[in-house]
RNA sequence: GCGACGGUCGUCCAGUUUGGUCUAGGACAUCAGAUUGCCAAUCUGGUAACCCGGGUUCAAAUCCCGGCCGUCGCACCA
């Protein structure tokens, strides 16, 4: 039974996962959703995971950063030349295309990407182009930026809302590394919010103007990409290489013996990931590292690997793994003239580090965890049963009172308030027993606890698993300490 | 951004063709009470919606115009 996105997106309305941003407003803009409480609950420990295996595992230093940053930034990042499509629009019948794409296509010309508008605009003159969809006259050639630009302050200085997190990684770069006493090869990692203003946003979580990224910056010595003793650890890991068509299971190290990834550096941190979310729930046989063609890469990006997962829309890009060897800090050190060269102790020589990069979507991955545990059951009235991994469910447990008679509701409520500190636990004493189970499995709820008459004689209490419906007896006392298991903590 | 189609309780839908008991109906969900007491039970009662703005008209959920949002296709996607 696989999920569809309507499924999904029923859910994710019904019970508050997440919604449409100002919705009660009828200019609400498209592309910005917000999540309810049982979203942040997901989307927080979803974080938390990705801080265990791998901020923490590979012994990160997280930073947080700003999401407003001066224009200079941008200038040396190369996203003010960059990121920017020339567009040029139809007098006629409006529609509009991408010009330098448009030229290339109809006349084989190159088209430069820093080629100026009017120059694009003769190049059309020249070959007398006209639309494709109603022979109509192109207008003028528009370059549309995708950051968004804020006035700072009176004068309403320029700076933007950064369009990637990792920019304010690679700007703190030098006093990190020096603060922190850095070596190389040194991941610097960073949670937050990037906006960028989408021309179609669509499909809810799955093309934002403003989302959540999780990215990590590998700082390491080009010269010393084969120089990774945790490699060990992950030479086993099954890796899922794909040129767009086909996929070639291979372990981490016949990955690099076949030369289908570049370098063990590379390799190492392409296995973390696949770790990480096989813990998530994906369906990591339903995903695949999709090497990109030149034409595909981003501008900074000599190579680069997406991380996809399969869902019922197709191939959905989590991870964009790109290495961008010094083009950041390079072009930092340019612009603001300040010096990003460390010594690496291995060589004793000085070295600009090159940047290896998992730039992670967590509002995707959101969807996707949600979508590939989504299940019916079909032995039990279709039940729907989200099978989320307990550290990720939204409410760990359910505590129920049979019924609401006899102090069984006392007795329930005071487990309840024994756990709530420790668990994220959800009282519920209203209507049929069936009904609130159901109810819980629905948001992924792993267990629930039920008071019942055997538990005023004895203090015991049934605990029930969400995904076999059994259930088993056991003392109060003890389900801190199961709780604390069921969750892998020590 | 272009085109096609659409937008009614939390969700799904009926009602729009032909403007008039629509004071907007149902199902599921939800809340309260009763009953039951371990898997969406039953009964009773309740909350809750015509996307926004303008126009036509005695009268607009229904017709017209504009906007916004959604789905799909094209284009775009660091």
């Amino acid at each position: 039974m696989v999920a569809n996105y309507d499924e999904v997106m029923k859910l994710a309305l019904e019970r508050g996962f997440y919604f449409p941003s100002c919705e009660i407003y009828s200019d609400a803009p498209a592309g910005f959703w917000e999540y309810g409480p049982r979203g942040v609950n997901m989307k927080n420990k979803f974080i938390e995971l990705w801080r265990r295996e791998l901020v923490r595992r590979d012994g990160m230093l997280e930073i947080d950063g700003c999401q407003i940053m001066s224009k200079s930034v941008f200038v040396a990042s190369g996203h003010i030349g960059n990121f920017t499509d020339p567009v040029v629009k139809c007098t006629k019948c409006g529609s509009s295309f991408r010009a330098d794409r448009y030229i290339t296509e109809k006349t084989g010309e190159n088209v430069l990407e820093r080629m100026a508008e009017q120059e694009i605009k003769a190049l059309m003159k020249k070959h007398n182009l006209r639309c494709p969809n109603c022979n109509g006259e192109f207008g003028e050639v528009s370059k549309f930026n995708m950051m968004f630009s804020v006035g700072i302050g009176p004068a309403a200085e320029e700076a933007y809302l950064r369009p990637e997190t990792c920019q304010t990684i690679f700007v703190d770069f030098a006093r990190v590394f020096k603060t922190m006493r850095g070596r190389l090869p040194l991941g610097i990692a960073q949670v937050g919010k990037s906006f960028r203003n989408e021309i179609a946003p669509r499909q809810s979580l799955l093309r934002l103007r403003e989302f959540y990224q999780a990215e990590i910056e590998v700082f390491c010595n080009p010269d010393r990409l084969n120089e990774m003793p945790e490699f060990k650890e992950v030479k086993n890991t099954i890796l899922r290489l794909s040129d767009g068509s086909s996929i070639i299971e291979v372990t981490a190290e016949e990955a690099i013996s076949k030369g289908l990834t570049p370098n063990k550096l590379i390799t190492y941190y392409l296995a973390l990931l696949v770790e990480f979310y096989d813990k998530t729930g994906i369906d990591v046989k339903r995903s695949r590292f999709r090497n990109l063609s030149v034409d595909e890469k981003a501008f900074y990006a000599s190579v680069a690997f997406d991380f996809e997962v399969e869902t019922s829309i197709g191939w959905l890009e989590l991870v964009a793994c790109n290495y961008r060897s010094d083009y950041d800090l390079k072009g930092h050190a340019i612009t603001s003239k300040q010096n990003f060269e460390v010594l690496d102790s291995a060589t004793q020589s000085k070295v600009l580090p090159h940047v290896f990069e998992l730039s992670m979507g967590i509002d995707r991955s959101i969807y996707a965890i949600l979508e590939h545990c989504y299940y019916e059951d079909k032995q039990h009235d279709d039940r729907v049963v989200l099978r989320l991994k307990p550290y990720l469910a939204p409410i760990l447990v359910g505590i129920l009172p049979l019924m609401t008679k006899d102090g069984l509701d006392q007795k329930a409520r005071q487990i309840n308030s024994e756990l709530k500190y420790d668990f994220e636990t959800f009282y519920d004493e209203s209507g049929s027993i069936g009904r609130r189970y159901r109810r819980l499995e629905e948001i992924g709820t792993p267990f629930a606890v039920t008071v019942d008459k055997t538990t005023m004689q004895d203090d015991t209490v049934t605990i029930r698993y969400r995904d076999t419906m059994q259930q088993e007896r056991i003392n109060i006392s003890d389900l801190n300490q199961y709780l604390h298991k069921a969750l892998g903590r020590r």
